[in-house]
DNA sequence: TCTGGGGTCCTAGGACCC
DNA sequence: TCTGGGGTCCTAGGACCC
């Protein structure tokens, strides 16, 4: 029996969080920014038709959101995350096979059992995820991972399908693809979008009935599994086990322009503080450290700098204090004085599990001491939360940190923050 | 004035080896 | 004048995802 998936997608996820404790806001138009209150990135139906499209900077709309009275929130991860966990274990708990895809998506292998229909197993699901966590999903199911996705996007526009879609057969998957513009197929792009314009591929249909060896040739591999999997052809497979992380990023963009090192200085300590802390979290230490500092992609009136360096610790580690000492020393040499750099960011790369560690001959262990600390400080602040204990060069004022003047309260991960009933 | 952040995979080209 | 062929590994950049 071959194998069926099902996309589970959270509707507007973001918007959701902040609905569920501001239900007021229900069926009224709501966005949600992204870091530094910098572009929309996720809307409510009635934010989209009043024309706010994702991705628009949000000092040009602010116009239009005040028109028509759109609620607006800075983005809040830690409820997003938490929630997300919920979504998660929700769906974890009726199936076996899951694969968190994101923040807000999960694929399922859905078992063909006795009499349920796949329908009436998606309801099930949708039904499930609303009662115990009160976010609102779509189903999509199809014989692939990439027709899930599609069948997804049918569930969630079309009213009369009840937030869950399913391909009958084959001559009704090829009816909804012909009515599919290529750019909305997963996996294909702006860029692939465009080459395949060129040369006459309009539709998912055009693309499913593409030529493979042409495919392969001009559009990569990617794009050939793709063409196969919208034939109904499985060639991404269900991942329920997470692969572990290859690098880890953080990043931001400042308030405002930073050209004092003092001020980069503490950024990275910053950021460095942030990504030492998911290494440990996961396990894992570094082998390489990278630092980047750039000035905005948009001024027209400076030269445009991206900067970034690259170095092999001695030794992979995932002590704070040792990041940070060789962070600075990176950042010192990178820096250019009188350059208004807009964002900064470390990355770690070369990752291994801990435990698992090759010794170097010549170079002292990593002391006892030093991990033990580390395990001290992520106690304390998964305790008493983030920053609770901090590094002094990460800094205490933080004048360049992020904007994010709408913020909704932490309302399930913070005690000082939980709702109130009144 | 103000334009996000965190990931993965693929590919081409260079360095290097025998 | 004429200078091979086959392989691996690494890296940077591109493309894509949410």
């Amino acid at each position: 029996m071959s194998t069926v998936f099902a996309l589970v997608d959270c509707n507007n996820f973001y918007v959701s969080c902040e609905r569920l404790f501001r239900p007021a806001l229900n069926l009224r138009p709501v966005v949600v920014l992204s870091n530094n209150d910098g572009c929309i990135i996720a809307r409510s139906n009635e934010a989209k038709s009043h024309g706010l499209v994702m991705g628009a900077p949000y000092f040009k709309q602010k116009a239009l959101l005040r028109r028509h009275g759109v609620q607006v929130f800075s983005s809040n991860y830690a409820l997003y995350g938490d929630l997300s966990n919920r979504v998660m274990a929700t769906l974890q708990q009726m199936e076996p096979d899951v694969e968190i895809y994101s923040i807000d998506e999960a694929f399922i292998r859905l078992p063909t059992q006795g009499d349920r229909t796949f329908f009436q197993q998606g309801r099930r699901i949708k039904k499930t995820v609303d009662q115990c966590v009160g976010i609102p999903v779509s189903v999509g199911i199809g014989q692939t991972k990439t027709l899930a996705k599609l069948a997804a996007t049918v569930a969630k526009k079309e009213n009369c399908h009840k937030g869950v879609f399913h391909f009958k057969d084959d001559g009704q998957r090829d009816e909804v693809l012909a009515g599919v513009p290529v750019q909305k197929v997963w996996g294909i792009g702006s860029r692939s979008c465009k080459k395949l314009n060129r040369h006459g591929v309009y539709t998912a249909l055009d693309l499913q009935q593409s030529d493979n060896r042409w495919i392969r040739k001009f559009m990569g591999l990617s794009c050939a599994r793709t063409v196969l999997e919208l034939r109904g052809q499985p060639c991404i497979s269900l991942e329920a086990t997470p692969s572990s992380r290859k690098s880890i990023v953080s990043s931001r963009s400042f308030r405002q322009p930073v050209t004092e090192l003092a001020d980069l200085k503490e950024s990275v300590s910053c950021y460095i503080s942030i990504a030492a802390g998911k290494l440990r979290k996961q396990g894992l230490v570094a082998a390489n450290l990278h630092v980047f500092l750039a000035t905005s992609r948009f001024r027209t009136d400076i030269p445009h700098c991206s900067d970034s360096r690259m170095i092999a610790l001695s030794q992979p580690t995932s002590s704070t204090p040792l990041l940070i000492k060789a962070g600075i020393q990176e950042l010192t040499s990178l820096y250019k004085k009188g350059v208004p750099y807009n964002k900064a960011g470390i990355m770690l790369t070369g990752l291994s599990r801990a435990n698992r560690q090759q010794r170097n001959l010549f170079l002292p262990a990593e002391s006892r001491e030093d991990s033990q600390l580390m395990a001290a400080l992520d106690q304390i602040n998964e305790r008493w939360g983030r920053d609770t204990l901090r590094y002094g060069s990460s800094g205490l004022t933080r004048a360049w940190s992020m904007k994010q003047s709408r913020k909704s309260p932490a309302y399930t991960t913070c005690w000082a923050e939980l709702p109130v009933v009144h």
